[in-house]
RNA sequence: GCCGGGGUGGCGGAAUUGGCAGACGCAGCGGACUUAAAAUCCGCCGGACCUAGUCCUUGUGGGUUCGAGUCCCACUCCCGGCACCA
């Protein structure tokens, strides 16, 4: 990897390398464990969590993709129940939905919007009054309280709590059968929409508080325990879901919305739009938008419900049954419980005797001397955690420590990483983007309200670089590169290489690596080489042929590309920049030809060719630098700068139109004004046949570029 | 289904705010050099026709405008993401 990055020249400050899974690193991965367990931000809980039977570790939310697949390894992913440790990222739920003052990809800040899944809704209670049950109340979470006089029945996930108390001894064989049979499915299979609902009721029931009405429980697993409350209101007319559902069960559709020009006949499917409310007691009329306020205002003072959110988003699970990744700096004591180990402990470190059994637990579990321990705080004998920290968590804050990397009393230095940071420009794949991009805005955010940094967002500008296909296939770190660059590298050069893989398309959008296209790079490389290093003589005037090659044409044709190349740097439009450079010395050749200007123009001109080419093809531009007695290096120098003045443009093509429709083109100075314009257009022997025996209702011009006459 | 991005020659792709569609390169064709080939250099290169020119052409159909690849409406196809989220 570095060898590859070095033979390509890139440029990096290796001084400052960082090496994550180093206990110098790790240390204050560690460290910045035990500060968000101060915070209040690390904390131990029970959850059914994602589990992949290969890798044999659980996974986090974000790191199960495509159809419920581990993002490693692409097994299915299952469920288990398991007590692991957490990070509170949905604290910052809402800030990490906000992307205001970032200059990012849209598609990147869609995606971890929709990560996020934000809705705002109503938790609305249903009264419960069930004998022997202490709880008084389900309550639900909806998008849709206007709906709530439509509930016909309620259905709660499967392994809701109150389940088990709730089940009438006649059903309790069916409601067992069900659970059993829903946990064993795994994720792909639970949350198939194309899957028909199924549920079993259990024989009990809420009452609505709105109507008094009493609303059969349902137990059903399209109803998920981790969103909302795990409980569900079925309002079969207005979802889509519980109308399959009542469908299939036979349970009755309630219309409380009125689609337009309603006549109280069935519905054939839900209706899930906004409507004017029917069948809704006191709120009949309203339009659906302002009932549901109504209601939720209602329920309120009756202390029934409240308006609420829920977010799709769900605390980030750390822990890894991994050997790789820091050990989590935590201590189990059987008099103390949970106790942090102390900072001046850190680093805590991996043993290098682990053995590796797929046992579905820690390597490090069955490491004595790494597992026993003495506790801090009262002495006794105890155990450490044996989990590992998911290495998304190392790569959360790695830019933090380049700003430092080899400070040893802190995990970086606070004035350095103030000076250094944000990042300004942070390249990587978009497959980040609700992995290590969240994560690390989401530790941006923790850090600032840990008083450690003064800013809330880690990289102020995010581009996303595009994926290079090879035979069908991508070139990709992670999935083992089908075709390396380095044999191009040593066949053609490292330059050529460059030069390709930025001519190829837009940066973001990738591309397909083509043999014959990076020949013609190559062969350009060659023209440029032979270009600067063969020499230049200048002709005596009556020579000269082409007007097209004055030293002042020539002078605003390099003005003219330091601008275009400076720019398209600037927006990182490498394909474009590397176009106006292969305009250049193509102009350039054609000048040497004519010989039409003195040697100092035609070295000024070179030398920015060599400049404005250096960041593309550095070896080359290195080599003609001193090839042409210049001091090294060329990467040294100061980058080109354009005056306007010179790039300006002493004549222009106007352009003519009759109707809208190109008749001529005729180059003009470009101070010709408007009047001159119209009058140049009218007399142009193209244009006259169109506009005779016509009346010309409008002239329409536009400086510097066109004139456009109307006739009829 | 929802969200985001797209559809331009044989191919990869250019085209500030609505103003010359096809920059630049690849492939192809013709020519020069050569005994020949490679390399290099020069020219042509969206389509049609009655070829000095005219007409057509940016996924499809409509609209706005003097003028639309660009703006608006409807549709369609492709790519990426999310997807029983109540």
């Amino acid at each position: 990897m570095r060898r590859q990055l070095k033979s390509i020249g890139a440029i990096y400050d290796w001084t400052r390398e960082v090496i994550t899974c180093l206990p110098e690193y790790y240390k204050w991965t560690q460290w910045f464990f035990l500060k968000l367990y101060e915070a209040g931000l690390a904390y131990r809980g029970k959850a059914p969590v994602n589990w992949c039977p290969h890798c044999q570790t659980v996974l986090a939310n974000e790191q199960v993709v495509g159809e419920g697949v581990c993002e490693r390894c692409e097994t299915p992913v299952i469920r288990r129940d398991l007590e692991q440790w957490f990070f509170g990222i949905t604290r910052y739920a809402d800030e990490l939905m906000q992307h205001d003052g970032l200059d990012w990809p849209e598609r990147i800040k869609s995606m971890q919007r929709n990560w996020v899944g934000k809705s705002v809704g109503a938790e609305i209670a249903f009264a419960l009054d069930h004998p022997g049950v202490e709880e008084k109340e389900i309550r639900v979470f909806t998008t849709r309280p206007d709906t709530t006089f439509g509930v016909t029945f309620m259905v709660l996930a499967p392994e809701h709590p109150l389940v088990a108390r709730l089940t009438a001894p006649n059903r309790k064989a069916e409601v067992e059968e069900y659970i059993a049979r829903s946990r064993q499915q795994t994720e792909i299979e639970r949350l198939s929409t194309e899957r028909e609902k199924d549920g079993v009721f259990i024989g009990a029931y809420v009452k609505n508080h709105l109507n008094g009405e009493s609303v059969p429980i349902w137990i059903a697993d399209y109803v998920l325990l981790s969103y909302g409350t795990g409980a569900v209101m079925g309002v079969p007319a207005h979802d889509e879901r519980d109308f399959a559902f009542a469908q299939k069960y036979n349970l009755s559709i309630r219309v409380v919305v009125a689609p337009p020009g309603w006549q109280g006949e069935e519905l054939e499917q839900a209706y899930v739009e906004a409507g004017t409310m029917v069948n809704s007691g006191q709120f009949d009329g309203l339009p659906s938008e302002q009932g549901a306020a109504a209601i939720t205002d209602f329920l309120e003072k009756n202390g029934q419900g409240k308006s609420s959110v829920s977010y799709k988003l769900r605390d980030w699970l750390i822990s890894r049954q991994r050997y790789w990744g820091a050990p989590i700096p935590m201590i189990y004591c059987l008099d103390c419980g949970i106790v942090p180990v102390p900072e001046k402990d850190l680093p805590v470190l991996l043993p290098e005797d682990a053995e590796f059994k797929p046992t579905g637990e820690s390597p490090l579990k069955y490491n004595e001397a790494f597992v026993n321990t003495t506790c801090p705080r009262c002495g006794g004998p105890s155990q450490r955690e044996t989990d590992t920290m998911d290495t998304f968590m190392c790569s959360s804050w790695y830019f933090f420590r380049y700003t430092s990397p080899h400070c040893d009393t802190s995990a970086f230095d606070s004035e350095k990483a103030g000076h250094w940071l944000p990042v300004d420009l942070y390249t990587g794949g978009a497959e980040h983007a609700v992995m290590h991009l969240f994560y690390a805005r989401f530790f941006t955010k923790a850090l600032r309200d840990m008083g450690l940094i003064d800013f809330s967002e880690p990289f102020t500008r995010l581009f996303n670089q595009g994926v290079i296909i090879v035979e069908r296939q991508k070139m990709s770190k992670s999935k083992g590169n089908v075709i390396t660059p380095d044999e191009y590298v040593s066949e053609l050069g490292a330059d050529a290489v460059r030069a390709y893989l930025m001519f190829i398309g837009p940066w973001e959008q990738g591309g397909e690596w083509n043999d014959s296209g990076i020949s013609g790079i190559s062969r350009w490389l060659t023209r440029i080489w032979n270009l600067v290093t063969s020499g230049y003589k200048q002709k005596t005037p009556g020579q000269v042929q082409d007007i097209e090659q004055t030293p002042r044409a020539l002078s605003r044709v390099t003005h003219q590309t330091i601008r275009k190349v400076t720019e398209d740097l600037e927006k990182l439009r490498f394909n474009t920049m590397i176009a106006a450079l292969m305009e250049f010395s193509n102009y350039l050749a054609k000048v040497r030809e004519n010989g039409s200007v003195d040697d100092s123009d035609w070295k000024k001109s070179i030398d920015t060719l060599m400049l404005l080419l250096a960041p593309t093809a550095p070896h080359l531009a290195e080599e003609l630098w001193q090839q042409t007695g210049h001091d090294y290096s060329i990467h040294n120098q100061p980058w080109p700068k354009w005056d306007p003045e010179l790039a300006e443009d002493e004549e222009i093509t106007l352009v003519i139109q009759v109707n809208g429709k190109l008749r001529d083109r005729i180059i003009v100075p470009a101070s010709t004004t408007e009047v001159e314009a119209i009058q140049i257009a009218a007399e142009s022997t193209r244009v006259k046949p169109y506009l005779e025996g016509k009346e010309a209702l409008r002239k329409i011009y536009v400086p510097g570029k066109l004139v456009n006459i109307v006739v009829r």
